[in-house]
DNA sequence: CCGATATTGTAAGTATACTGTCAATCTACA
DNA sequence: TGTAGATTGACAGTATACTTACAATATCGG
C-alpha cells in the first residue's frame, strides 16, 4: 500500500543515509587535514601519491579510474602536486596526447613520512565505535561502495584502466 | 609493538574508511541528483529547504548549526535558493544584522513535490543491501556520526541553536 | 554609559567535484 | 588509405566546503 505523506521534520533530513555519508565524509576529511597538518596534503592529493607511487607512469585518465576521481577535478589537483614539486609530469613518447606521471624525490619522501599521520587519521574516524561495531562497519560500506560502483559519476576501475600499462616507455 | 612500515599499495587507499566515506558520498550526491533531476535541487538546497520549513525565520548563522553545513557555504546556497524564487529573506527588526528566511510558496510546494523522489533516492543507496545489513550500517553511522560530531568544523547543534528562537516577530 | 568583545552576513581565497566543450591526436573501419 | 569516431588534456561554468578577514551591529563588564 502507498504510504501517506509525512510531516516535513528534520528527522526527514537527520536519519537520510545521504546527509550521514555526507556527514561522515566532512568529519573524515577533518580529521586527516588535522592529523597531516605538518604535510600540508588534502586527502585525494595523498590518494593521488599513493596511485602514482604504485603505478609509475600512469596518465590523468587511468588515474582518475583507479582512484575514482573526476578526470577534470584531477587535473587540478596534478596541477598543485606539480607546482609543490611533489610530482613529475612527462610526455609520452607513443601518444601525443598523454602525458605520463612519476612521483619526484620529494614526493616519494612525503608519501613515506605522511603515512604514519594517514594511518592514525584512519584510526580516529573509527575510535569511537566498539572494535567489533568497526569491523561490521567497514566491511558493509565496503560492500556497498562496491555493489554501488556503477552508480556513480567515475566508477572505479582498479583492473581495467591499467590493462595496457607498462607497455609505454 | 610498534608495526613495522608496510610496502605502499592501493590497499591503503582502497581499505580506508576516509576514503570509502568519499566514494559512498560522491555516489550518495549522483543518486539523489539522478533521482530529483526534474527539481534541479542539490541534496544541500533541500536539506536547507526542510530546516528554513521546520523552522521559519531561521537565520543563517542557526541554519548552518542546525543542518552542520559552513556558514560560509551556506551563504551561497541561500543566495541560490533565493535567485529560484524559493525562499524569501526579511531583515530582523530586532537585529539589524540578521535576515530572517521564509520559504516561498514555491519553495513550500517544491518541498512537498520533491519528497517522494528524495525518498527513492535514500532507498536506492542502501538497496544493494540485505535489509537487516541496511539497518546495521544506519545505526552504526548514526552512531558514529554523533560520536564524532565535535570532530567536524561545523558541530550539529541542533536544539541549543535554535534555543533563543520564535521570540522574534 | 562606554569601551572591549562577540556575533552576523559577506567576501576573498583555496580545494574538491561535477557538467560541458574543445583542439589535438589516435584508432579503427570501410 | 582516409576519414569517422574515440580519447586526452585543457578550459569554462556551477556547486559544495573550508579558511581568514572585515564592517556593521549587539552585548556585556566596569
Amino acid at each position: 500500500m502507498p504510504s501517506k505523506p509525512q510531516p516535513i521534520t528534520m528527522d526527514a533530513v537527520y536519519t537520510a543515509p545521504g546527509y550521514l555519508f555526507r556527514r561522515m565524509q566532512q568529519i573524515a576529511v577533518s580529521i586527516f587535514v588535522e592529523e597531516c597538518s605538518a604535510f600540508d596534503l588534502t586527502p585525494v592529493q595523498y590518494a593521488s601519491l599513493v596511485a602514482i607511487h604504485t603505478h609509475p607512469g600512469i596518465d590523468a585518465t587511468r588515474l582518475s579510474a583507479v582512484i575514482a576521481f573526476d578526470r577534470s577535478t584531477l587535473g587540478n589537483v596534478i596541477e598543485r602536486l606539480e607546482s609543490k614539486a611533489l610530482i613529475e609530469r612527462k610526455p609520452s613518447r607513443e601518444d601525443k596526447r598523454v602525458k605520463l606521471l612519476y612521483l619526484s624525490k620529494s614526493g616519494a619522501a612525503v608519501l613515506r613520512d605522511i603515512m604514519p599521520s594517514v594511518e592514525r587519521a584512519q584510526v580516529r574516524m573509527l575510535q569511537p565505535l566498539k572494535p567489533a561495531d568497526r569491523k561490521t562497519l567497514l566491511a558493509l560500506l565496503t560492500q556497498l561502495v562496491d555493489l554501488n560502483n556503477e552508480a556513480s559519476r567515475v566508477p572505479l576501475r582498479a583492473e581495467d584502466a591499467l590493462e595496457h600499462l607498462g607497455k609505454a616507455g
